[in-house]
DNA sequence: TACTTTTATATCGTGAACGATATAATCGAA
DNA sequence: TTCGATTATATCGTTCACGATATAAAAGTA
């Protein structure tokens, strides 16, 4: 068995971040046709699991959930606005936070989208359940690395 | 231990995608510092390392590699003309093709670019080579699921 | 050969991502 | 209290990604 230090890393098989990058956009891919049924993009998607999760939240909540900045996300908040999933209020207490809430229409999407991550499971068919909770382990241990 | 079949999926922390997805970009924003000493972005330092393995070839061959379409690669690789990183021709053979091939500084930034590989794995110092191996692996194996 | 189909790129429009920077509110220390 | 530093968003510009579609060449077929 080659040794880490031995691999030609300027091989792409060889890289890790190329698989994640694959991975990740081939996974979000599937994800497009059973998204489409309620209007949203993914990382759209991602943002209402955090609001499902905890409601009225400042952007910066959004920001350490998702790991994206506010000029990725306060444009996405904005197109949520205006498709009426969610409002946008400044916080009194601190102006210069912005809370983010669910509109009815928002809050009803979790019921209605409920079955989306079983479907999207699907596509895994050929992994194990031991596998995939390897892998999902393993991705946060990588994450975390990177929380210093 | 739970089932798999028991997590509440419509949890952020219970996605597979989304740690893909995290990670996937924390990864890219790592090579960023690396790459800017080339003036390459991640997609383009890609197509590059395709081109060092096998130089002149269709840009479908790209596409095969890298999982990117033509409506992505197009644009990408008409900025690596631009930076007299690569050259486009149309094939004498089948003249639907374009053949994508290294100029002399295309060639010469596998030498000067050798190091940025290593200089990246070193910030997955927390995780041991057999986890990084394991998560190779499975992320192969993840992606071969969707290549029917 | 004439036609349809397939294949390889390209174009267009939209929505992320993100570096760099701006703006305004809050905090903190002298 | 005053003013510099920090914090929370927002804006701008560039580069992906990708669905939908267009175009032209090549391959297949009657």
């Amino acid at each position: 068995m080659k040794e880490l230090q031995e691999v030609d890393f300027q091989k792409l098989d060889n890289q890790l971040c190329f698989p994640l990058y694959a991975a990740s956009r081939l996974i979000t891919k599937c994800y497009q046709p059973l998204l489409k049924d309620f209007e949203l993009t993914y990382p759209q998607y991602l943002v209402l699991m955090v609001l499902w999760e905890q409601d009225k939240v400042p952007l910066n909540y959004l920001s350490e959930k998702l790991y994206l900045q506010s000029n990725t996300l306060t444009p996405l908040v904005k197109r949520m606005e205006e498709m009426q999933l969610v409002t946008r209020q400044r916080s009194k207490e601190d102006e210069r936070s912005v809370l983010i809430s669910l509109t009815e229409k928002g809050q009803s999407l979790k019921c209605e989208a409920k079955e989306v991550p079983t479907q999207l499971v699907a596509n895994f068919d050929k992994m194990t359940t031991e596998e995939l909770k390897l892998l999902h382990q393993l991705l946060y241990k990588l994450i975390g690395n990177f929380e210093e």
